[in-house]
DNA sequence: GGAAACAGTGGGTCGGAACCCACTATAGGG
DNA sequence: CCCTATAGTGGGTTCCGACCCACTGTTTCC
């Protein structure tokens, strides 16, 4: 019965510990890893679900509003939309207006997923805001949700 | 006066950014960006600062302690160990209890350099926190702190 | 109709972080 | 004294994400 995590026997650095910018990059480190971990057992990674839900939220758009709204690029995204619309969680088709563009949809498949992958992220966010009430988890949220908004992005948003 | 940064036009799906798991991975990952940028400009990168901060903090200790605390690789941290030595900042010196062991210390130009990274790091939180004022930032701090304490540490901890 | 801009695709490179193994030197227990 | 465990070193590999270029087809503007 022991422990599978090797674990640092003694405390870090406070002075480490004393800087927010220090806890932002490595709980978020340990957050990315476990989202990263369960969509791993699903043969996928951030950007397919960053994919989806945007999809999901905005409605069908050419791949290159993606790429402007994500902040992914375009070669990039072309190879996760392939994946996505080979396993028929999206579709692609040529915009006829203009057919340059490739618009992309989100099937009732993909919706499904989505829905299973956002599961999966609020179990890993129980798991890591275990040390949180419910309050607290909503004073976070809302700390995050602002400085996120200030945040100027630069490349990889996602 | 064109800003530097692409910037995606629009928006970032809702389904993510209500997920505290994304907020902290896409603001952790810019913290720890940012923080990694500061320390090149020195040449040095984040191991650097935390093996700097474990000796400033808790004092000379032999690596083997190190790699516990910081959860660093064996390996990897003798290349650090090696680096930060080269360049003055830390001493090294066989254990004379049991020679195996090497002894590390921060030297007076590695606690002004470590003093310099903080100030650096410091600058970076104000950046990236801006959106919240005083009283804000400590209870972010005092939340995300609780928040560490009680992440299961796996590898890799820094 | 031709030139220039744009959307998307395919095929790469590059750097960094984590990890791992083989080896030397030393210590400590039987 | 031998055998095993430990500390550290050197020299790798592997993996992934971000980035980049060259090219095709299409539109737009003159």
């Amino acid at each position: 019965m022991t422990s599978e995590t090797p674990a640092p026997s003694g405390a870090l650095p406070p002075a480490l510990l004393g800087l927010s910018t220090f806890l932002l990059a490595r709980i978020g480190r340990t957050a990315r890893g476990r989202l990263t971990e369960q969509l791993a057992e699903r043969g996928l990674r951030l950007w397919d679900m960053a994919v989806l839900a945007a999809l999901a939220d905005f409605g069908p758009q050419a791949q290159r509003d993606l790429v402007r709204r994500l902040g992914i690029d375009p070669s990039d995204l072309g190879k996760v939309v392939e994946q996505l619309g080979a396993a028929g969680y999206v579709e692609r088709s040529r915009d006829a207006r203009d057919r340059r563009r490739v618009s992309v949809s989100v099937t009732a498949d993909g919706r499904a997923l989505l829905a299973e992958l956002e599961a999966r992220a609020r179990a890993v966010q129980d798991e890591v805001l275990a040390p949180l009430d419910a309050g607290e988890r909503r004073v976070l949220q809302e700390l995050l949700r602002r400085v996120d908004e200030g945040m100027g992005e630069r490349r990889g948003s996602v």
